[in-house]
RNA sequence: GGCGGCGUAGCUCAGCUGGCUAGAGCAUGCGGUUCAUACCCGCAGUGUCGUUGGUUCAAAUCCAAUCGCCGCUACCA
């Protein structure tokens, strides 16, 4: 009787730390088109999930004294609360430490191995200590570690290998073939054109450096590292490879996995290659959506902008919160979160024009009829037109879905909406009202709103998943007939005999500048201006930016580790082949050291000679562009310009600067 | 540096393969209405469509250059 298999997926989140509104995103979005296919009637299979493993949750955990499983399953407590508390339809929920995905890996790694796709040799990166991250040379940003910019050491680790290279052409042919595969299209050109057609490299798979992960059963010592362990969650959660396959054999290839715009490049060379390696059907579409940006930095502390979804959801309602996210923004771009925005929102789109619909719609019932329709009726001008406009709204929320445009869906029920306001403008019922011979216009009039509210009310349940029902209730819908998605691409579906009742307002209108306040109050004492991004991040290669927080504060025992002293510059040349470096010799004391520096692009060789600077002088020397570097220059900038840290006074170099 | 995108009313944006007096929502002003959550309905705008050239009978829409912003990515010693 189905119509058909729907499997969607997001990414499975990383535990390191509470989900913000970008997460919420990411879910709710998913949860629509989840919801919206069940009532299309599609057996549905809708996963999301947690990446759990990784040396950064290992050293968390240590941090707080607890064990890795500890913490996680703490985080995970709260993250699977939260949706509930967003009433997402999760069918399943993955946790990469559940037993049958671990064993499930432990195959998949075997498997491969076994084939030659993942084989073993040495790994040589550069490894950045606080982002517990690998770069190569050529990622490397002018030496220092590409996400954090601080320093990074030469490491030698033994390691497994994915042969991601293998799969270039056959990632290039299938990407080609299948333009719906990597959306929205600018994504897939990123592909192309910076990864794919330059070529691939391949895959570091495995990890020895920290344990807290799958281990590989053939090489104790070795750790599954994120690829294989995160990114197979879309097919261990179906029971691929255990006992019982039979949702993987029904639901794989999925739908769509939903992904961050940030891991998009993981979905659609990574995942797929692994998927080809083992001989499986790679997902229908990877869609990469747009972050929720919070607005301007400086703002939005003063503004108050409050990213915590349960506060969100406490405070103003989750159908507004759930409305908001899938209304403002464009689901491939990215978008701009602002309380003034979602309070705008929730006033005119909810409050003034769902909301009070439904208020007017009911209390004219209400009053004229006591609350029950009369049969007798009569058809009038305007009748027509708002039918038309109201029946239109079906298919294109239809068509709007399919291609996963949530906000152009809304749109055009709200233009069903905006008609049927007009339509009470119109008929002027409290006109009718007067004249006992108009009854069954007005009876008609009633029906008629009763009937567009209840269309709409239908069309908004893949979105809503709370209003729909006060709107039956109050409209005195029971039978299930009338709530059927089906039931609302013809007229006629409100019954005679429902008894409209008066109830709770849906969406209380909300004062802008009060409300403002009362959030510059809630965010005192919390500095908001470290999340400039409330976008999603999942993965391993999420920046860390708590950590400048946590790090914050040192000693002065810290401070002494580090020899600050003072420079003459006496020779500065650009650095042949770097845009961005100078070569400075510098005189300090006795000594001249050899120093590059990042700086071409705000300072000539010539207006730096004879500068007096700060030098970080026990930094452990590295080999920038081939040349060595022994020692860091100070130096502050923004967005647009750089400066030196220069002395006040002229002193003589040498000195230490405490 | 390479690839891609963006720059249109105060704000957020629509405007596909060039063609009626350049649109929508929000905000603003005025008018109407009273069933309703001071709501709804109507009307009114303002825009050198980033800048400069070019193609064309005709360009916001195509081409070139240029400025500004953004995304992805990189440095060829």
């Amino acid at each position: 009787m189905t119509k058909g298999n729907f499997y969607i997926t997001t990414p499975i989140y990383y535990p390191s730390d509470k989900l913000h509104i970008g997460h919420s995103y990411t879910t709710v979005a998913a949860d629509a088109m989840a919801r919206y296919k069940r009532l299309k009637g599609f057996d549905v299979m809708f996963l999301t999930g947690t990446d759990e493993h990784g040396q950064k949750i290992q050293r968390i955990a240590d941090e707080k004294g607890v064990t890795p499983k500890a913490y996680v399953d703490n985080i995970v407590g709260g993250i699977k609360k939260l949706w509930e508390l967003m009433k997402i339809s999760n069918d399943k929920f993955i946790r990469t430490t559940d037993p049958y995905h671990e064993r499930a890996v432990q195959k998949i790694f075997k498997r491969l191995y076994d084939q030659g796709d993942i084989y073993k040799s040495e790994y040589e990166g550069w490894y950045c200590t606080p982002c517990e991250s690998f770069w190569t040379q050529t990622q490397l940003n002018d030496n220092k570690c590409p996400d954090c910019g601080r320093p990074v050491e030469l490491t030698k680790e033994e390691s497994y290998f994915f042969r991601l290279s293998k799969y270039q052409n056959a990632l290039i042919q299938y990407i080609e073939e299948h333009p719906e595969f990597i959306q929205p299209e600018s994504r897939r050109n990123e592909m192309m054109n910076n990864f794919l057609k330059v070529g691939l490299e391949d895959l570091c798979v495995s990890r020895t450096t920290f344990d807290w992960g799958i281990p590989v059963e053939f090489d104790k010592g070795h750790v599954v590292y994120v690829w294989i362990d995160a990114l197979s969650n879309y097919i261990t959660a179906l029971g691929y490879l255990s006992e019982d396959e039979s949702l993987f054999e029904k639901f794989w290839p999925a739908n769509v996995h939903l992904v961050g715009k940030e891991i998009v490049r993981f979905h659609t060379i990574i995942w797929p290659a692994m998927l080809m390696a083992l001989g499986l059907p790679l997902p229908k579409q990877v869609f990469g959506h747009g972050w929720l940006v919070l607005a301007g930095g400086k703002m939005s502390k003063s503004k108050g902008n409050v990213v915590d979804p349960v506060v969100l959801v406490k405070k103003y309602g989750l159908d507004a919160i759930r409305y908001f996210l899938l209304r403002e923004v464009p689901f491939g771009s990215d978008g701009l979160f602002s309380n003034e925005a979602l309070i705008g929102r929730i006033n005119a789109d909810l409050a003034n024009d769902l909301g009070n619909l439904v208020s007017r719609t009911v209390a004219m019932i209400d009053k004229y009829f006591d609350g029950i329709i009369p049969d007798e009726r009569a058809e009038g001008d305007f009748d027509q037109d708002l039918m038309e406009t109201v029946l239109a709204a079906p298919a294109k929320v239809d068509e709007k879905m399919d291609s996963l445009e949530f906000s152009a869906a809304l749109v055009e029920i709200w233009k069903a909406i905006s008609r049927t306001n007009k339509y009470i403008d119109e008929t002027a019922p409290w006109l009718l009202a007067k004249d006992e011979s108009q009854k069954p216009r007005l009876a008609q009039v009633m029906y008629n709103l009763a009937e567009s509210i209840r269309i709409v009310s239908v069309l908004i349940q893949p979105f809503m998943v709370e209003t729909p029902e006060k709107i039956w209730e109050q409209l005195g819908i029971l039978d299930a007939k009338e709530t059927q998605w089906d039931s609302v691409y013809s007229w006629g579906g409100y019954q005679s005999g429902n008894r409209v009742q008066k109830g709770v307002v849906l969406f209380p209108r909300i004062d802008l500048e009060q409300e403002m306040e009362d959030l510059s109050k809630l965010e005192t004492g919390k500095d908001l201006s470290k999340q400039k991004k409330a976008g999603k991040k999942t993965d391993h290669q999420e920046k860390e930016e708590k950590k400048e927080q946590e790090d914050s504060l040192i000693t002065i025992d810290d401070f002494a580790k580090i020899q600050f002293r003072t420079v003459t510059v006496i020779e500065a040349e650009k650095v042949e082949g770097a845009d961005k470096l100078l070569k400075l010799k510098v005189r300090m004391g006795d000594e001249v050291r050899q120093v590059v520096s990042g700086i071409a692009k705000y300072y000539t060789p010539e207006e730096i000679i004879g500068k007096n600077l700060i030098l970080v002088a026990n930094l452990k020397p590295v080999k920038l562009r081939g040349i060595e570097s022994q020692g860091m220059i100070l130096a502050a900038s923004d967005d647009n310009t750089l400066s030196l840290v220069t002395l006040d006074k002229a002193l003589q170099s040498g000195l230490k600067v405490t």
